[in-house]
DNA sequence: TTAAGTGCAAAATCTTTGCAAATGT
DNA sequence: ACATTTGCAAAGATTTTGCACTTAA
């Protein structure tokens, strides 16, 4: 959905020290045309011809370097989704709202949303928070 | 943490039409004596005894019955939990924080925080949602 | 040329399924 | 007595590990 260029995606592996091979690549390609963050399963189907142990350590990496971010959906698997902006290695921001549709399983990262504030108990410190909505997006809410 | 009677539990597995078994009964009772939810695997050591394959089939059944609520961790592991009230058969409203301890891994429900309101794009409806926090927690925070 | 990355085979885990024996009502 | 629930064995799925071959720099 971003208008990203394969430019963008070879400068953000160098940007990390990772070589610019075609799986990594795809990958990031992939993630990139779609607005909601793409499961483990289904970017095995999509890279039929990658093995699977190979994407695994793709989406680890990415993960390391604070590229991507993992989002687990109702059933416990891991969906993944390229960071805005503002990941640190080991140290991801990805403070925004995520919704997984009950009925298509998508799960929507809402970026733009301005979260409200909250607060903790006592003794607890939080350095990193995300709101998680489940319902029907947009699509399926119609009919 | 609570002081759950074990009739309290016998009375909630007659209420879901669910048989009062020995294993289900430890179940609610290891989940009840924790302030904080419980990991899968943490739950097959303290039930050394009772089979794997039993616990899984009884935590699905509670949490279809809305007995439990499962939450995911940091590491993908899903944890369970009792739920505080309100939660229907296959309708949960486990509508808290939920704060995972980077340090310790520990899952607290905080129940009694009020959560703020936000709001969702167009065309999204949402049945449930929960805002999910990682930090340190009491214990872990002091040194 | 050589360090990093990939693919394949195999191990280790985790989760589900089927069925006979045990248990609760 | 009968329907549920459990335990065991075994199948299926997911994730990790080791190592030889390939590729990007």
């Amino acid at each position: 959905m971003t208008t990203a260029t394969n430019n963008t995606f070879e400068h953000l592996l160098d940007q990390h020290h990772l070589k610019k091979t075609v799986p990594r690549l795809r990958v990031l390609a992939m993630m990139a045309e779609k607005n909601t963050a793409t499961s483990q399963p289904d970017l095995e189907n999509l890279m039929q011809d990658v093995d699977r142990v190979t994407l695994y350590r793709i989406l680890n990496v990415f993960e390391e370097k604070g590229i991507i971010h993992k989002v687990f959906d109702l059933n416990g698997t891991a969906n993944y989704a390229i960071c805005t902006s503002n990941c640190q290695e080991h140290h991801h921001h990805d403070e925004h709202l995520h919704f997984n549709c009950t009925v298509c399983n998508n799960v929507y990262c809402l970026n733009d949303l301005s979260l409200p504030a909250f607060n903790l108990p006592l003794g607890f410190k939080a350095n990193g928070f995300t709101i998680y909505a489940s319902g029907t997006c947009q699509k399926c809410t119609k009919k």
